[in-house]
DNA sequence: AGTTCTAAATTGGTTAACCAAATTGGTTGA
DNA sequence: TCAACCAATTTGGTTAACCAATTTAGAACT
């Protein structure tokens, strides 16, 4: 049986390495919004590593919006100021994988917007597909069966219709790590489930009565034991 | 002067289409969590595109948890079952660019919650650095030069300390998109600015005096502006 | 002097050959 | 019968050669 604890992706680190290499680059030759890097192929001579390896620690880059790669043209500071360039790379440099509690006390706090934002926002579409999740749901449980996945499909649809495409991705985001760590911690037995039918059709029905003040108060209920749960684990 | 409207990234839509492949194929296989991919070579004459499209495909599949790449061994389906796996690559599928309303609505959010946490979790060395944020602020908008980005750096100071790992990722994966906003609709002006030191001073002193309820309500009469503003977008 | 055009150099992206680790399947030996 | 071992295959990752779009510099012409 292989124990693989941190394997520490050998790779990341020397991504990071580079990440905070560009960094100085950029410090040192004071490169304003708009200016131009210099080319893939001379930043991999410059800093003694390969292309692939500039590539990928560029596009990381691009992903919190810091770069701007052009076809055939080259990479360019996006529009940001040198100050809030640094800050933000030293920043990501810091970042580290996410922690149970984080994730738990994150969704939390989205899903208590998410629920009153699709009561204020929802279409019929939208709540015809938070049903359509809420059956799914009440079926597997009804049958014994484990039923997480449904679980977090019903909140998925009802962030969906929440209406803010930046609140839908997070939720996308955190999704899977919840999913893997509730598995891990065994949160969700059977037992809570049965309850769990109740406190879903609470919340949808406060979502079709569009009254998202209610519907913020019954996921709070629903929220209530993973709260406590939340705040027991060691981490 | 070319007008670069929707560039729609070509690449963008092959990727997407190799995504929806690859979840077709999981379904009709009924791959499970744990059973094995096929590699990146069958996946790529399979699909009839190259290799590294396919190694794009699973590297963004990788970011959202579905799928888990080991070297020299191969792509393994994450631990979430078929349903919700499902569900998720179609949700990712129809994700769309962030809205600027959804990106500040998103941060009123997250920051409301990073000033109270952050009172509650700071410690000495979080106080100092955002206390430096707050100086270095303050000395440009007195010396009337544009103070945007250590606007930001303030607001990000706060999340950094505010002890949630996740929470202070989003912010940092919004805070670029919503500086390129910013000086795109002109939104902070230099006549703003002399107020906003005040206001970040009461923040920084509800911190300081570790009293969360006045550290909410601060930021919440900073953003008063900001919020009003959104609303009165068109998008 | 200024504009236009063209060809060479530069660019990010793509492809295909290569690598080393890991898996696999069969053989060997007890 | 089964455990141990070894070699062949398969794997994701890496490298380097190649491509086409873009930029550039300067020649050519007005």
């Amino acid at each position: 049986m292989k124990i693989d604890i941190l394997p520490k992706n050998e790779n990341d680190v020397i991504q990071k390495d580079i990440i905070s290499k560009i960094r100085d680059f950029i410090n040192y030759k004071n490169l304003e919004p708009g200016d131009k890097l210099p080319s893939e192929r001379k930043l991999s001579e410059k800093f003694e590593v390969s292309r692939s390896n500039v590539r990928e620690a560029i596009q990381t880059l691009e992903f919190y919006g810091l770069l701007i790669s052009k076809p055939q043209s080259g990479t360019f500071i996006a529009d940001i100021g040198p100050v809030a360039m640094n800050g933000m790379i030293t920043d990501i440099l810091r970042l580290e994988k996410a922690d149970f509690k984080s994730l738990v006390e994150t969704r939390i706090l989205l899903e208590l917007k998410t629920v009153k934002l699709a009561s204020l926002r929802r279409t019929d579409e939208d709540l015809k597909q938070i049903e359509e999740a809420l059956d799914a749901y009440s079926a597997k449980v009804e049958n014994g069966e484990n039923a997480v996945q449904e679980d977090l499909l019903f909140h998925l649809a009802i962030a969906k219709a929440c209406g803010n495409s930046t609140i839908n991705t997070f939720m996308l985001t955190i999704t899977p790590e919840i999913i893997t760590n509730f598995t891990k911690y065994h949160v969700c037995d059977k037992n809570i489930a049965f309850i769990g039918i109740q406190e879903h059709r609470d919340i949808y029905e406060a979502i079709k009565k569009q009254d998202p003040q209610l519907a913020k108060e019954k996921m709070k209920v629903h929220f209530k034991m993973l709260y406590q749960y939340c705040y027991n684990i060691k981490n």
